[in-house]
DNA sequence: CCTCCTGAAATTGTATGCAAAAAAATCTAT
DNA sequence: ATAGATTTTTTTGCATACAATTTCAGGAGG
């Protein structure tokens, strides 16, 4: 007999890399606050890792725009103000018509499906009023599309600034109101995407994110003051 | 008297990013061809710094997009294939859009007839002849668009593939039609900005965007044969 | 001549050490 | 007591050392 029943090859991940998305989850999920510092030996005690790949890490959060770097004082984790955010939306904004053009070109039917299934688990937790679900399910609609414009650049671009945004999305605790017109807004980019009409669904995406940036400029002062 | 006519504080740039800014140069400008490998040895020898910046400059250089990262197996100069260099500038033409439409509505007269002198200055070169000196300029006028803007995540996300594009511009050895149609095309864009006409100026970036991308994808195979 | 193996050399990944800078604590003089 | 100076401690920036991995060279066997 042979040996060779492993086919896992036991690919071990760089630490760096593990390190800066371990890192990332820390910031995006909110457990790092906005402006803490990110002590080195601290980190390095909890993630487990030397100094090297840890500061490697912060290189590397750092031009992804989620950490700061103070020369010889350090790092911190960078703010998200309201002018950095309505500046985030508007690119994104930008992208996602961009991305809604094409993927109603490029798009199989099979992908439009699969949309339309995340669109209605996402109907299930509008109706259950579950928050944090409706968002998993919104932000997984709309980097599917981005996903099935078929552009990588497109894509590597879109998630890293909504890995910027969503940090600052638990804060946008949306009025019921604005939640409704969402889930309006997103019925018509799935009928737009779905007949392929692709004037209509640059418009609705491009409105549909300046709506979620008003929404959470409105919201976002409140925030500050408490 | 005292000792304080030095109002330098004599800022020491941190190595990596030192580092990270030589080594992007020389990327960029060709240098540093598609596909090779960065030898740690070598690379720490020539720019005269330790192991340590220089890999936080390869991290830093692999999430702009520049070069890859392969496991155990250090990193070479990413490659930029007709598919990339496609989508990179479908991406820039939205981000140019919409660079175009803010700019109408915010920028300054002044900053407007900056851009206007560089597109002066950018004619004289077309009028010689000068390839080289008319992209330079071509690029400093586009660049200044998205500055005007506003925004400064747009600007960076800009820039970083504009840096990206510019190693692949020398290919584009674009034809005498296709460089007065440019012209052309810069002329219009100027005149819709000065209008502060947002409609015609998104259409004429997108348009100046698209036409680039196949002189440039026509350029292209040609290349890789050589 | 080619293929496969084996070990040496080179190269990369990670940890650690040392020096410089910043922050904190202590002391001093008013 | 407090502002300022001075020392101590902590933290960061960079270089280097060591271990793991890959690459290369040479040789045995087909």
């Amino acid at each position: 007999m042979d040996n060779l029943q492993e086919p896992t090859p036991i690919i071990r991940r760089p630490l760096h890399e593990e390190a800066t998305d371990r890192l990332r989850d820390l910031i995006v999920q909110g457990k790092l606050a906005a402006g803490a510092r990110l002590n080195e030996r601290l980190l390095t005690a909890q993630l487990g890792v030397s100094r090297t790949p840890l500061r490697e890490a912060f290189k590397v959060l750092a031009t992804e725009g989620l950490v700061e770097l103070l020369p010889n004082r350090g790092a911190i984790v960078s703010q998200m103000d309201p002018v950095r955010l309505s500046e985030t939306l508007a690119v994104m904004g930008a992208l996602d018509a961009l991305a809604g053009e094409l993927a109603c070109a490029r798009a199989t039917d099979a992908q439009i499906n699969e949309i339309r299934a995340l669109h209605y688990e996402m109907l299930a937790y509008h109706a259950r009023g579950d928050l944090a679900g409706y968002f998993k399910f919104n932000q997984a609609i709309h980097l599917k599309i981005v996903k099935y414009s078929g552009n990588a650049v497109l894509y590597n671009s879109y998630r890293q600034m909504n890995g910027a945004m969503q940090r600052a999305r638990y804060m946008a605790n949306l009025s019921k109101e604005r939640w409704n017109a969402a889930v309006r807004e997103h019925e018509e980019i799935l009928a737009a995407l779905s007949a392929r009409d692709v004037k209509r669904i640059r418009a609705l995406l491009s409105d549909h994110l300046a709506h979620k940036l008003s929404s959470m400029l409105a919201a976002l002062p409140a925030r500050q003051a408490a």
